[in-house]
DNA sequence: GACAATCCATACTCTTCCGTATGGTTGATT
DNA sequence: AATCAACCATACGGAAGAGTATGGATTGTC
């Protein structure tokens, strides 16, 4: 039950820590992540924090490396299971479309593209996402240029929609509204 | 000569520190608003500023403001004047296209939804200019509800190209490239 | 149960930046 | 030429947050 924030009256490790980060920077920004912040809602002070890191770039740095390693593993393998390589495009829609809490932290980050620390963060994690999402259209039967402007176009959209819809708060779509795009969206960019 | 920064030496008025503002911001972010660096960099102090603005927050609404008034006039009348509705929305493509330069406001405050004071700058830019898309999609034949999704997808793809390309420096696509991507958008959102 | 190593609290310093107070300078007006 | 408003410089006060110093508390280990 020790998912919240109030009595954990336990000590801390370097790896609270982390997460408790990426957690502040999926709900307030980058920009929000102060230790002496953090240190309050974890229930501790700053002398806390300073035992296990360095500075605040450093926390800032480990956080950024878990989300980097554990962020997406799931997912991709998921759909490289699947044998009918037509298939997979569709399914890797509907399941980003409907696990958008994953994608809080991106989109967070996405808004801190300013900042040094995660502008080589999300290049790297971007460029897989945009290979895997190129070979899946090569796989679908698109031609290799083709293939590559298919997935820029798509992977822009996904960012589009991220930033358009849950950090603008836009014509606040709802559940039908929602899954009916996402419909246009697989019937417009996938290759029938 | 008059549009560098070193050695104007008449005085300022507020149009002067919300240009400035602006152009600020489409460098380096909301975030990088400060009035003693804007002062430095228009060649005066502190002194100067609160004469013109009460408060920083005020500068910042005021520069949004003016943003929003004189951003996107032209484009939209010139659109507008094309006889047929089907060579609207390429034209528009490429016309956006080919002028990054006006969008570097709107990509950074993309990156400032989380200061109160852009969301709903962002949120009615946004907001009209959807449904400019949306009803160039229905004169180019598509049903309403198909429109509707097609203008979201196509503001998301735009959106996030933003986010990807002069925000993110991604894959740092050329000239060649990036005219064939946006054939590509065109062939692909724009129904024939 | 002593004794390290680990973990945390308290109390500072330093920097940055917003905002204020106040007086000086410049320019237009008469 | 005098005057008044517009404009700007200088010197403050104060809040917020990063980082340091140091000692106290907790935990594992022999």
């Amino acid at each position: 039950m020790n998912v919240s924030s109030k009595p954990e009256r336990t000590r801390l490790s370097a790896e609270d820590w982390e997460l408790a980060a990426l957690q502040l920077i999926a709900e307030q920004g980058v920009g929000a992540l102060a230790v002496e912040a953090l240190a309050r809602q974890l229930g501790v002070t700053k002398g806390s924090f300073y035992w296990h890191f360095r500075t605040r770039e450093a926390l800032l740095n480990a956080a950024l490396e878990r989300w980097e390693q554990y962020g997406e593993r799931e997912i991709i393998s998921q759909i490289e299971q699947i044998a009918d390589p037509r298939k997979r495009l569709p399914e890797l829609f509907r399941r980003v479309a409907h696990e958008l809490q994953p994608h809080r932290v991106y989109a967070a980050l996405l808004k801190a593209l300013d900042h040094p620390q995660v502008v080589p963060v999300m290049a790297r994690v971007s460029q897989r996402r945009m290979e895997f999402l190129t070979t899946a259209y090569r796989e679908a039967g698109l031609a290799p240029p083709q293939a590559l402007n298919r997935a820029r176009l798509t992977y822009a959209a996904y960012v589009g929609f991220l930033q358009l819809n849950f950090t603008l708060g836009l014509p606040r779509i709802n559940h039908e509204e929602f899954d009916a795009y996402v419909e246009h969206m697989i019937a417009t960019l996938i290759p029938a």
